[in-house]
DNA sequence: ATTGCAACTTGAACGTGTTCACTTTTACTG
DNA sequence: CAGTAAAAGTGAACACGTTCAAGTTGCAAT
């Protein structure tokens, strides 16, 4: 049982545990990080840390939360300036690994747990439901920022399909080795500009069936999950 | 270390292990099934449960190679007897979930494992690349052996997607909850007429342009993995 | 038959994440 | 201030996956 803290006293504890856990995960790791590590450089006893955080995992949803901040940070100039639906999805998706990068090396072994369908942190799951909507959000005031002209179906769906397309990124980017994550970075730069441009086809006579089957398709995908 | 029986006996005695965790996972679950438990019903010590399974997880492995055979079998006679694109394709992927169904329950618990970019299960990785290899293969003679006409740019790109498609799927039936796993079905059917109804279209003029760019980054992203 | 050696087997021991019965501290009430 | 209940904190104990040094088996060569 994981509880939030009701006195300082308890805010002071479950701070520190994070942030030791923080600085072990990018020292050593996810996995040769121990709990008793972390309740050893926080400051707590082992115990105290199952207290605070129902397991090593919620920890990692903890992380989350904190880089998801980070990013809103970062991009916000980026939001209240751009008006191009390219360049908005193209500078929000680059924040989000740049955001990430120094947590870069830990971030694979995180992933795992994320896609496990049997844990708490998978996104399509109960804990991280309202981590989810918060990011599905952003996806939408990036469209509804911008000054392309869609359909009403698309703005519906495509924050849902943008937030599966920033994790199908950080995926890409968790096995990117090259310098500077160059080719993360050229691989976003592609794929925005192409989606926006398919985008732009999608009343095209030829696609419009297509385009109705692809959104109902996506609803009912979306719904099941 | 795992290792490949040289007697009778080893044989013996690897498939014993194997048959104890499968029985054990579909009974109990993934992790509900301790390798001491499995070691017990094999008849063998847990020690030796580690000179044929370098791991838990290679059990796992051992289990994918189970079932691709299980998929192998029950679409022979399917390949061999029809030629149209989209009937190959979602016969096919509809016997993966066929093949998959009596696995079902452990399933989930299984994906996230393979998911993780550290696991050596992980389908990028190099354990797994004889399976992968094998499993790409069979797209790519669903495509040769079907009568579609499609460019030789998509033909070379089309396996490894179709690959990475047939686990979307499998990720979706993981979560599907509907009797029968209908909607897993249903989904199937569309998105495979939608493909071959989209590579149709993959010559118009107005696609000619994205289909490039489209393929040059498959070839990207597909190279980096 | 004896030896030698590789294949195979064993289970105690280690470090891990997690649990829980218990103690200590804190904050509030009369 | 005394009392008390909630909050915070504790560490021994548990079950697990995994390792390893040592043991046993079977067979080919001498």
């Amino acid at each position: 049982m994981s509880l939030l803290p009701k006195t300082a006293r308890g805010e002071h504890s479950r701070a520190a545990i994070f942030e030791a856990a923080l600085a072990l995960f990018q020292e050593r790791g996810y996995e040769a990080t121990t709990m008793r590590a972390i309740a050893e450089r926080a400051g707590v006893s082992l115990g105290s840390s199952y207290h605070y955080f129902a397991s090593k995992e919620h920890l990692v949803l903890e992380f989350y939360r904190h880089t998801h901040q980070l990013h809103l940070v970062a991009i916000g100039p980026l939001l209240a300036r751009e008006r191009d639906l390219a360049a908005r999805l193209r500078g929000v998706i680059r924040a989000v690994v740049v955001t990430c990068e120094p947590f870069h090396a830990f971030a694979g072994a995180i992933f795992g747990t994320v896609a496990n369908p049997v844990s708490p942190l998978n996104p399509f799951g109960k804990d991280s439901k309202a981590l989810r909507d918060e990011v599905i959000e952003l996806y939408a005031e990036v469209v509804k920022g911008s000054d392309a002209r869609l359909p009403d179906d698309i703005v519906t769906e495509l924050p849902t399909l943008l937030w599966l397309y920033q994790m199908g990124i950080l995926y890409f980017w968790i096995f990117d080795k090259s310098p500077g994550r160059l080719r993360t970075l050229e691989v976003i730069d592609q794929t925005t500009e192409l989606m926006v441009r398919l985008l732009g086809l999608a009343n095209l006579p030829v696609l419009r069936g297509s385009r109705k089957k692809i959104l109902s398709l996506v609803r009912s995908v979306a719904q099941g999950a």
